[in-house]
DNA sequence: TTGAAAGCGCTAACAC
DNA sequence: GTGTTAGCGCTTTCAA
């Protein structure tokens, strides 16, 4: 059986609320009486119950984290990696994160459980997720905060990536090495993060006094995936238009991209340019590897973790919307092969 | 305020035993009784408290998930899907999980916070674990479950596929392609299943009456991602030494074989035809697409949480090793393309 | 600076 | 079948 603080109490020659004290470094105790606490604790191997603190208290200890189902089992690991980083920070504050993934459609029925036993303390949802839901939050005044995603019309807490420094990032890049016809590949435009990378496209393009021509977006595309990248490239190489370059919404597209180039022998980046944005995993194992925008993945996630935390313990209140800075990588998709040695 | 036992049982005139056994569906409660305890339950959105009962039944209601951070960030979604698995299963028998990431080197100090609070019932550990917590969870006699490893010398529960029928599977298609001259590549051998698709690598084409040479094998490469399958892969080629086709160890290998290949000019499947194992994302999404070895990810997860709570209601003990079954999925590797319409 | 005691919401033993 | 009550392990007044 596990010690209680009944145990620790007996065993330092305490009462049971000094031990407490101690705990939670409260009050005032005597440096001595401390002393004698502490050692008790570690000879009992004393851990305080989660559940006894928390009836008292009213605090679970945990953090709940809703994540589309869709999101979680992509092949990238870009939520896995926000996912990550909550739960490495969660753990220098003490708590917990519960996972639970919904579906799209959220019906009274499917409100995640932790919300109604009230089992958490606060919730982070990555990436889009039903209105319902944050309704739900915002009614039962549970801090939340939403990474990479919001909405436009709300103003809930947010972590957000820099996207249109991003984008102006990857222009700038390709203005550098001498490209003059940029096209676009976009998908997923009900996402936000989308929406803002291809509005920037074309406002910074416009404002760098480069021409912008529709005919090089292409941002039809219903999802944002590897197979969308391919069938959008496809689709512009076919106008037959002068592209020297192909500024792609994510790194699943520009895999696209790159694939198609390579069916059409297209050399890149001699005779095509492409980048990416996001920094996940297959911009390094892509052939060749992909200029793209750092998205520091993990620190959105601990992000969120602390602006709830700064919210219970009152110290933040709520409705802040967090912008990550992000940074250029450029790769061979842009530079061309390094040369060895 | 949330509601509590106490104004169900006001709001249904009956004593707050009475909720709490309809609630857990305990003992004989007169139908009309029960009525109206359901009826102010809904009125009220009453949820029993966790740590409220918790405190009582000495259960946390949560499963602890403990997985080596490697993998979780890992490209491929492998162990995000067995976690996924978990979670749902987990969800439909009232359970949470709580996910906790750690690294190889285990000291005291950092055995899973979930642990010393003993916040959970069960465990469930995926990949590689030190062999500390399992020693540490042995000793604390909680229940736990391993997926997709095992300690050789011990005998406790876990879930693995199988490997050796998946290598029957991958052999018994390749003999009847007309295969002959077969070669494997391996990585990560103090992994078991990694072992044991190497072993029975050799032992069934034995078995077959098919040649081996010591050659054809190479499982030096200390891990198993597509790098290692690049360089194995490249070993083998530059040995000059006739091969018809590649089984790798897993998918990520595969993948590698495949660029080894592709840039040597060799066709797949006509020159060398090229097999995985796993069946994650990155073998649709490769090309040609691969064939593989269907692993079921999300089922294995949902088989741990099963056990686990067989194992707490006494329905099961523990040191059950369970063996998913595996199917081969035949693509273009070793196939070829799929002629159009 | 410390101790005694109430009470958080629930389950379970026992009485009726 | 249902109600009364003790008590799980802890925090938090309140007194001393």
């Amino acid at each position: 059986m596990n010690a209680t603080i009944k145990d620790v109490a007996k065993k330092a020659g305490v009462a049971i609320s000094t031990v407490s004290l101690v705990v939670n470094h409260k009050g005032h105790v005597a440096k001595e009486t401390e002393l004698k606490v502490l050692r008790a604790i570690k000879e009992l191997n004393y851990h305080p119950q989660r559940s006894a603190r928390g009836l008292v208290t009213k605090q679970s200890g945990n953090f709940g984290f809703i994540l589309n189902g869709n999101h979680f089992s992509q092949a990238e690991p870009f939520y896995t990696k926000i996912f990550l980083g909550t739960e490495i920070q969660a753990r220098s504050f003490d708590y917990y994160i519960l996972l639970t993934t919904i579906t799209q459609n959220v019906t009274p029925k499917n409100i995640p459980r932790f919300l109604l036993e009230r089992n958490v303390d606060g919730v982070i949802l990555a990436g889009s997720v039903p209105h319902k839901i944050v309704d739900y939050l915002h009614k039962n005044q549970l801090p939340f905060i939403l990474i990479d995603y919001y909405f436009p019309e709300r103003h809930d807490s947010t972590i957000l990536t820099d996207n249109a420094m991003g984008i102006r990032l990857v222009i700038d890049h390709l203005l550098e090495l001498g490209h003059r016809d940029l096209a676009f590949i976009g998908g997923d435009m009900g996402h936000p993060s989308m929406q803002k990378r291809c509005s920037t496209f074309k406002s910074y393009l416009q404002q760098k006094g480069a021409p912008i021509e529709d005919a090089k977006i292409d941002c039809i595309e219903e999802h944002s995936g590897t197979e969308s990248g391919f069938a959008a490239t496809t689709r512009l190489l076919e106008k037959n238009i002068s592209i020297s370059a192909i500024v792609a919404a994510n790194d699943a597209m520009a895999v696209g991209a790159l694939r198609a180039c390579r069916d059409r022998k297209i050399r890149i980046p001699e005779e095509i340019a492409i980048t990416g944005f996001d920094d996940v995993e297959s911009s390094i194992t892509a052939r060749p590897t992909l200029t793209t925008v750092h998205v520091p993945k993990e620190e959105m996630g601990a992000a969120a973790v602390r602006h709830l935390v700064d919210v219970i313990n009152g110290r933040q209140s709520e409705g802040v919307r967090i912008i990550m800075p992000v940074k250029l990588v450029a790769r061979e998709s842009t530079l061309g092969a390094i040369p060895p040695g």
